[in-house]
RNA sequence: GGUCCCGUAGCUCAGCUGGAUAGAGCAUCUGCCUUCUAAGCAGACGGUCACAGGUUCGAAUCCUGUCGGGAUCACCA
């Protein structure tokens, strides 16, 4: 049984029998560092139902535990707060209960299935910080997911389609003299956005002549002849004209194997995808539905609305006059469709930024209306905005961090770093290259998951990333000095020897196995809440006390062969809830560094 | 203007469903490499939790208002 739930019902049985009082739930929370105790009852909240001094009332709970619950040895109280000391049976039963601590924390996939949605680009340029960050998030709470207990389908949407691509594709038949990534060695989503960015260039240039030649600014925005070019472009892609969709094709076959290379680089996938060309349409059979339910109606003109000021928004249209679909009609008949093919699916999460919230709102509000039972689990992942020094992040204006770029700097800095401290000069150069890669990424996973999604976070990619203190190689690091302590401990210790622990458990060691302890609950939380940022701080602060044992306590060389062993297998436990975590985050561990 | 999000140390951030003297890292300063990796440890310095009210035994946390920053309010996606 849980301890919580086991001291609970003591100290409901004590306040029965001491004060012959109901209580409803005892209050539990982790004793401060400053306070002997492991973990410590609140007692102001039971002045409801007893009477009396929450010292006093302290002090007699606190006898009563002793008495009867085994796993409690001593007790002291400060005001209103009964801090409870546990044996180290407790603690050493836990510990030999839970090893090896291979899956610890991780529960096996039940049949509750959801679906993650991250990343969902556009095909007309390369990813930036800004998908970054959705991609880190979405991976990351679909890993955390997993851990809980859930199947999990992670998505994405790909915008294929729209005036954006066309833009792109027509610069590159303009100007392009029949440039590819092979002719020219550029990544195919570079060589796409290249065109996008020449597209712009043309338009600006078109739009001052126009205006130079006396006519109005906003008129000579609607006319520049690229610009119309682009529409019939479109027009024609959705008229299916062969060689606009050939060209189509083409063009975005390159920007996916570029996006591949992305995904590769940073350590994140998909199980299945969806294609905006092949979900534009969708939607029409809910509006449909919808109509007949009354959820929606239709105004004069043949527009349909769905009227949502009872919940204090507005009216929201979902199909234009003439019938063709928005963005909504859209994303309800991808939610529909992602269900029909993924019948287990029992609810979704978007990670979207936060710029869409209304949206999101407005979608899982519908949804709701419409009567689909998974759309009381849909979850909106939103989250602000990566700000640079010199302002907002604009693509047209090349003021953007390259995602291929940046994870190329923060390798190199972490090279940097590694070959002044000089510890793997034995290394081959192919391993320190990966190993590079690994702490590089590591540094800017954490950097981003660490912080609360729903803050925005100013990136300065000049000072780089940090790596002392609460980063990702900080964790990194202390992952491989425990692989350095079992490598030599296998060489002076029986480590296969059973041992019989009945020897006094340090502090250090006490708090360290209170923390392994509270890891499963953490997953679960962070299951719960969506938030990466949880596993984040759980495994700084676990870190940080395992350093502080490190630093503060013999391990290797004892004159007790078994305390010896027993610190191993503890800093062996640790590794594995480290390495455990940061697979939740998407962070890989180096056995050196 | 309506709605939503954010405001905690000089900087970057934690702070769980209200609980003890608000915590880390960076930066500055002091110690610690002849023992398991010093990307580390131990310590010092640093706070009117934006502001003002309210709720209560108790508020950074909940409620109301004000100020500051941002987003969003299209027959765009």
């Amino acid at each position: 049984m849980k301890l919580q739930v086991l001291l609970s019902e003591h100290i409901k049985k004590a306040v029965h029998e001491l004060f012959d009082a109901t209580l409803e739930t005892v209050e539990f929370q982790a004793t401060r560092k400053e306070f002997e105790g492991d973990i410590t009852v609140v007692v102001f909240p039971m002045l409801r139902v007893v009477k009396g001094n929450p010292a006093v009332i302290g002090e007699q709970l606190g006898s009563y535990l002793v008495k009867s619950v085994a796993q409690v040895t001593s007790f002291n109280v400060v005001k209103g707060f009964l801090n409870i000391v546990l044996s180290d049976d407790y603690y050493l039963n836990f510990f030999y209960a839970s090893g090896p601590f291979e899956h610890f924390g991780m529960v096996s996939e039940g049949t509750d299935a959801v679906m993650v949605e991250y990343s969902s680009p556009n095909t007309n340029k390369p990813l930036h910080l800004g998908h970054i960050r959705n991609n880190l998030l979405g991976y990351s709470v679909a890993e955390i997911l997993k851990a809980s207990g859930k199947k999990v389908y992670k998505t994405q949407i790909i915008n294929d389609r729209g005036i954006h691509i066309c833009k792109s594709m027509l610069a590159w038949q303009r100007f392009g003299n029949g440039e590819t990534p092979e002719s020219t060695g550029l990544k195919g989503d570079k060589l796409v956005g290249n065109y996008y960015v020449k597209f712009d260039q043309e338009y600006k240039r078109e739009v001052a002549e126009l205006v130079a030649n006396g006519t109005s600014e906003e008129t000579a925005k609607t006319e520049a002849p690229i610009l119309i070019a682009a529409k019939e472009m479109l027009r024609n892609w959705e008229a299916g004209d062969p060689e606009t969709v050939a060209l189509w094709q083409k063009m975005n076959g390159w920007v996916y194997k570029g996006f591949d290379k992305t995904y590769k680089a940073l350590g994140v996938d998909f199980d299945t995808l969806y294609y905006e060309s092949d979900t534009y349409l969708l939607g029409k059979e809910v509006i449909e539905d919808g109509l007949a339910k009354g959820v929606f109606y239709t105004k004069e003109d043949g527009s349909v609305w769905c009227d949502l000021t009872e919940d204090g928004l507005d009216e929201k249209l979902v199909l234009r006059s003439d019938g063709t679909a928005v963005y909504m009609t859209q994303d309800m008949g991808t939610a529909v469709q992602r269900i029909k093919d993924h019948p287990d699916v029992n609810g979704m999460i978007y990670t979207v930024g936060n710029e869409q919230d209304y949206h999101f709102k407005v979608l899982f509000l519908i949804l709701k209306k419409l009567g689909y039972q998974w759309a009381e689990n849909l979850f909106h992942l939103s989250y602000g905005m990566v700000d640079l020094p010199s302002g907002k992040m604009k693509s047209r204006e090349g003021t953007v961090v390259d995602a291929d770029d940046l994870i190329a700097d923060m390798a190199k800095t972490a090279g940097e770093i590694s070959e002044e401290l000089g510890k793997i000069d034995d290394l081959s150069e192919v391993a320190k290259k990966e190993l590079y890669h690994t702490i590089g990424l590591g540094a800017l996973k954490y950097y981003i998951l660490k912080v609360d999604p729903k803050k925005r976070i100013l990136f300065n990619p000049e000072e780089s990333v940090d790596f002392q203190g609460n980063t990702g190689p900080f964790i990194q690091y202390t992952y491989a000095r425990i692989q350095s302590i079992l490598r030599k401990a296998v060489r002076q210790l029986p480590m296969d020897r059973a041992i019989t622990p009945n020897f006094e458990l340090h502090e250090k060691e006490r708090e360290l196995l209170k923390l392994l302890q509270q890891f499963p609950e953490t997953v679960q939380q962070a299951a719960e809440q969506y938030s990466p940022a949880l596993i984040a701080n759980y495994t700084y602060e676990l870190v940080r006390e395992f350093n502080s044992f490190y630093q503060n306590v013999p391990i290797l060389g004892l004159e007790t062969e078994a305390v010896s062993i027993f610190r191993v297998q503890l800093a062996e436990a640790v590794g594995k809830v480290i390495k455990n975590a940061f697979s939740l985050l998407g962070i890989s561990v180096p056995e050196r560094m």
